[in-house]
Parts: C-alpha cells; structure tokens; sequence
DNA sequence: TATGAATGAGACTTCATTCAT
DNA sequence: GATGAATGAAGTCTCATTCAT
C-alpha cells in the first residue's frame, strides 16, 4: 500500500507536518462554510469532511469531535483579531488621540468580519457552547489583556481593577454592536459602526482625559 | 363538533383552556430549568416532558417540536422583560433625571436575570437559533420601540431614525452586558452593572442634554 | 348533565338503537372516504372520528380497535355483494343461458365497484390483513356458497368438491379481474369487464354444457 | 474523493460493492423472514436488521425507509418471476403446445413460491401498498409483456392490443389462483394449481386455435 | 495514514387507546 | 353516553463516532 509511492515523492519529513496543517485548514475551511450556511447544529461532521474534500476519518485524526471544530475556529478567528488589535494599538499609538486609535481599530474589525461571513456565526455559536461548557476561550481573554495593556499606557496611575473592567466593557460593546451591525443593510451598517464609535468614545472619554 | 354543545353548560371551553394554559406552564418551567441545567442542545423533549411531570404526547400536543418551546420560553421572558420595560419607562417618568431612570431599569433587569437563571442560557440560545432561521423575533422589537417611544417623549424633535438607533444600541448593550455580568462573581456582576449604567449615561447624555 | 335534556325528547326507546347505528353508519362512511383517500395505515383513528364528526371516544365505543373498522367495512361491503349475487343468481334464474346470468352479474358488480369507490381499497387491504391474521371473511365464504348452490340447481350431479372449486375459482377470478379493471380508463375497463365475462363463460361451459 | 485513488489498488470499489450487494441481501432475506412472519406493519426496522445482524443505521444506509425494503423485495421477486417466465416460455417453446407450455409454468410458478414462503405476503402487501401510491411496478409490467411476446409468436396476425389484453387477463388469473391455492392444504392447493391450468387453457385456446 | 462503511444510542414524533369529566 | 385531553409504547431515522481495511 504505502510501497507503491515511496520513492516518487522526494521531500518528506517537513511536509508530514505541512501537509497535516494543511489538511487542519482544509477542514475548518469547510467547517465554516458549512456553520454559516446551515448553523452549527445542522452542520453535520460527513458534509464538513466532504466540503473538506477529506474523509471522515481524517476529520477525527485532528478534531476529537465536532465542538473541537467549532472551538479551533472560534480560536483561529480570536487569533487574527488578536493580530489586528495589536497592529492598531501597539505603544507607537499611544501617542494618537484616543478617537482615531478607537475609529480606526473599529473599522478595522468591520472589515475583518465583513470579509469573514461565517465568523459572526461562530463567534456567536462558540460564545453559547462556551457559555454551557462554562469555557472561558483563552483568546477572548488575550485581546481584553491587550487593550488593558494600552490603556495602561496611556493612563498608567489608573488601577489595574478599572483598566480591566474598561477593557472588558469596550470590547463587549464592541462586539456586540459588531454582531449586530453585520445583520443589517450597508447604510444601517455603517450608521451602527459609527455608533459604536460614540459609544466607545464618550464612555472611555472620562476615562483618559488628556488623550482624546 | 365544538359548536353543536354551545347551549348546556356555559364554561365547559374555560376549564379546559385553563387546564391547556397551566399545562404549556409546566412544560415551560420545565424546559426553563432543563435548559439551564444541560443545555438546549443537549435537553431532550423527553426530559422536559419528565420534568414537567407529563407525557411526551401532551409535550407534542402544545408544541410541535423542540425549537418550539425555545422560542416559546424566549418570547414568555421577552414579554416579562418588556412589562418590566413598560412599568419603568413610562410617561411619568419623562421628568425624572435619565440617570435615575436608567438605573433604575438596569437594576430591575438585574433582579429580573438574577432570579430567573435560565434566562441568560434562553436569550443566548434563541438569539443564535433566530440567526440561523433568519427569524426576527417579535419580543426583541417591541422593546426597542418602546424605549424608542420613551425616549421620543424627552426629545420630541429628535429625527426618528437616530432615536431608533439610540434605542436599539441602548438595548443592546444593556443586553450583553447584563449576561455578561452575570457569569461573573456577585462582585464582579455589581461592578458589570454600574459601568452599564456608565455605559448608557455617557452615551445618552449628549443626545438629551436638558433631561439629564 | 343529563337532566337538563330529560323532559325535551319525547321517544327514546327505540331512538337509542337507532342512533347507534346510525352512528356505526357515520364512522363506516367516514373510514370509507378515509381510506380510500389517504390508505389503511396512514389513515388515523383521530382523523375517522373527525371526517364521522364524532369523537374519537365514540369510534371506541363502537369499535374496538382500528382493524375491527376495516373488517366492518369489508363484511358491509361483503354483504351488500352477497345480496346482489343473491338477486342475479337465485333459483328464477336457472333457467336463463349461463352466459346471460354471468353477464348480468359481473356488469352488477362492475356498477357496485364502480358507485363505491372505496370498495376497491377496502377488499384489498382487508384481504391482505385477514390472510396475516388468517382470518377467513365469513362473508366472503358465503357468496362462494351462495354461487355454488347456484352451480348446484343447473347441474345437480356434479360432485359437492367441483362445484366448490368452480363456485371458489370463479369469484377470485372475477374479483380480481374486476379490482384490476378498477384501476383502469374507462375503455380499458369496459375491456377488462368484458374479458372476464369470456373468462368464465369459457370456464364453466365444459361444467355445465347443457345450460350455457 | 473516489477520483484521486483511481489508479491505486484495482479492486476496492469491487470488494466494497460486492460487501454491498451481500449486506443488501442480507437485509432483504431478513425482511422477507420478517415480514412473513409477523406482517408488513407489525415488522419493525428493528427487527428486520437485528435478524439480518447488521445495525439499523445499515439499513438505513441502503434504504430510504421500510417500504423501500418491501418494494425492493417485491422487485427481487418479480425478476426471479421474469427469469422463470422466460426460461420456460421463450421462442423455443413455440412449437409446443400451448397446454404443454402452460402446465409448465404454472408448476414451475408453483415450486417457486412453495419454495419462498414469504414471497406471498410480499406480493399481496407491496400490491396493496402501490395502490395507494399509485406506483406501477414495472417489474410486473416486464412479466406481461414477456407473455404478450410469446403469445404474439403464436398468432402473429392478432392485433396487439388483443394479446396485451389477453397476457394481462392470463397473469392476472395465475396470480391470484397461485395466491390462493398457496393458502391452502396440499391436495387443495394441487387441485387449484390443475384448474388454473383449466382456466388459462380454455380461456386462451379460442385465441390460439392451431396451436393448442 | 486515509478511508468510509458500520455502528447504535438516542432524538424526535405519531397515534392507537384510555379514562376523567 | 359523549368527549377529547392525556398517555406512552413503539416507530422511524439521524449522525457523531469508531475501526477494519
């Protein structure tokens, strides 16, 4: 079985690994195709390995099963964001007032969860499963950290107690809003993106006086 | 069938209604307790059923399959939230301070989540269910519009539109941070529920100047 | 409950019986239509009650379970061929040319079939459920006696077994042909009845050579 | 999928769909036990794929649901039917007697289902159960032309709608004798197999006076 | 390692039948 | 007697997961 193809393909040691995260991709690929287009609940595991092009099989050599799909992409989906916000609020921002640093990052996410279709479904899926697992996503938790951390940047004397909580607040906010905004018309979406600008503003204003 | 005995026995139809309403009751409370406690995913009909001390075939008899008595719960609680809404945001309010008004809701909402505990798990997953089905519940409008109405009192030449918007963005933080805080430790959720009130003071502030 | 109406109805002796059957009549017609229409099985108890304008609590006093209303149906539609057989058949006839009377009495029955339509489906489902519960129809014996007393008067010498297994061979073969014919156009009927006249006729003619 | 394997091991698609076909039988047999033994109604998919020792999601594999098992039952039997039908009546027999020809198939028909116990409830249910959707199987369309075929190598100057007529007419009046001589003891059964030959015999020799 | 047939627990649902009113 | 709500056994079917190949 294994014989007939040993000596024609040159490279294997690297590609093992690539060729598994390949596959790990191919799969939540499929898997957020399918989330979006039928919900969690329907999508069944054979229709995510077939839209995969994989097997069955294959989908549980890397899945243990079918919530781990939903978490790893929830996961992937956290990560990016998690880059994002950090290309927009790293210290050289610290600098910026703090409405353009908010209105751009907002506008950022927009564009992220507006090319990214299934990532409102899973985000609010996961958030449910989570919510009855009583599973705290890791991710959520890294971006509240690193916009606390910018906060504290800019306001340092402030303690870490109400950094966290404005951290926190902001980016429930943000999320929600977010979340709503991508069910809407364009017009209507934009109108809350701007919103969710205010919002932000006028909450965290109080907050960072010398900054805004 | 139902016509021909309307002459004898004047309350015959009562009784009966009564009893199916009390039924649907059970089968609610029931549902509302087993959700909480494993999940709607995981919660079978014939479990709800046992819990509410009845059979599978009543449970079919009221609703026509699961999904059904989610949306049922949601829309009970939905109802109770917006009679909630009603008793704190009417006309004779309009000359208290936004701030007391506003914090008097939020703490009636806390007090209404706190001591109905699945609420949290039923808004949570009937909000990810109508997403999918693409249905837009009732309930969740009639409360928006009601702030809407509230909020149109204070500022009558405020353009419908951005009070729709006020009312809509007000709701809805108000709503995630409420099930957000309610995740958390008693401490926590207190601190959740004052910057809510921070939150949505801030925001609303600019919008009705004089009414503060 | 059963005061208020005591005085209002004069005759109530008799009227008892006469209801019940009408109202065994009502439910035998209502499962008629129910199942020619929608078949046996997927025709409900709930549904018969329904179309009888009953309720299902009455079906069950008259019945006791749903079976014993197809093999009501089947004896009453037995019955009525019974009685018509018995018209064209009886001792009057004996001397009229066997071809005639068969004529006359396959184009009787192919007017019966044809004026109830659910008769088709009745005998075939309760043939099929009598012979899984091997249930032999008394009534269908009778008209397999009835004709072979028949066969009897015009040929007394034959042999008791012959004239069983004519009288036997000859209603299953009109039986069917006339089901089958049923299910066809009218023109394709007309063949079918007429063929089966041929059938017989050609049959029993070796049988009975004097008197065809 | 089934693609990019294609030029690898030759036989796996061979193994798969002779495993296949076996499992497929393997139900079928069972369902036939089943089905005669307890009726078409009683018989549970349960039940059928416990006798057949596969799961019931193997059966569901394979079937769209129960009455896709008695259809392709029903279906087996008939093209077993068909090969019988054109073993003993193709061109060869032309110059037989008719007579010769028909006791011929009717004891073979014979053998056949006395050697298939259950191919009789099968045949009455799936008659039964295509009524009422008002299928038409083809496989006993395929029976009657065959018969027609034949009957037209005889008398090639009959019209065809004639010797449809009279292949219909004549398989009908087999089938339903063989069903009923099938319930019955051996002496009786063999005496309704004879008069079946009796019956088609002197229906048919009219038609084929030179070649009886 | 990849495959997909096989598994079977368990979900949803129906409906014949009962029985309190 | 009549009613129809209630019952729950039993059915059909799905799908996450396993495992032989």
């Amino acid at each position: 079985m294994s014989s007939s193809v040993s000596e024609s393909e040159p490279f294997r040691r690297l590609p093992q690994q690539a060729r598994s995260r390949q596959r790990v991709n191919q799969i939540l690929n499929a898997a957020a195709q399918v989330f979006e287009e039928v919900g969690y609940d329907v999508a069944s595991t054979e229709l995510i390995s077939n839209r995969a092009e994989t097997s069955i099989g294959s989908l549980y050599r890397f899945f243990p099963d079918k919530s781990a799909i939903l978490y790893a992409l929830a996961e992937r989906y956290a990560q990016q964001m998690q880059e994002l916000a950090a290309a927009k609020m790293n210290a050289s921002m610290v600098r910026q007032p703090l409405a353009q640093v908010l209105s751009d990052i907002i506008d950022a996410f927009d564009s992220f969860y507006t090319s990214q279709p299934s990532c409102r479904m899973v985000m609010l899926q996961s958030r449910v499963s989570a919510e009855i697992q009583m599973v705290n996503r890791q991710a959520d938790r890294e971006i509240v950290k690193q916009i606390e951390a910018f906060f504290a940047l800019r306001q340092p004397k402030m303690p870490t107690e109400q950094l966290q909580l404005a951290a926190l607040v902001s980016v429930e906010i943000a999320g929600t809003l977010q979340l709503l905004s991508l069910a809407q018309d364009d017009k209507r979406r934009q109108q809350l993106v701007d919103e969710t600008k205010q919002v932000l503003i006028r909450y965290l204003a109080p907050l960072f006086p010398d900054t805004v």
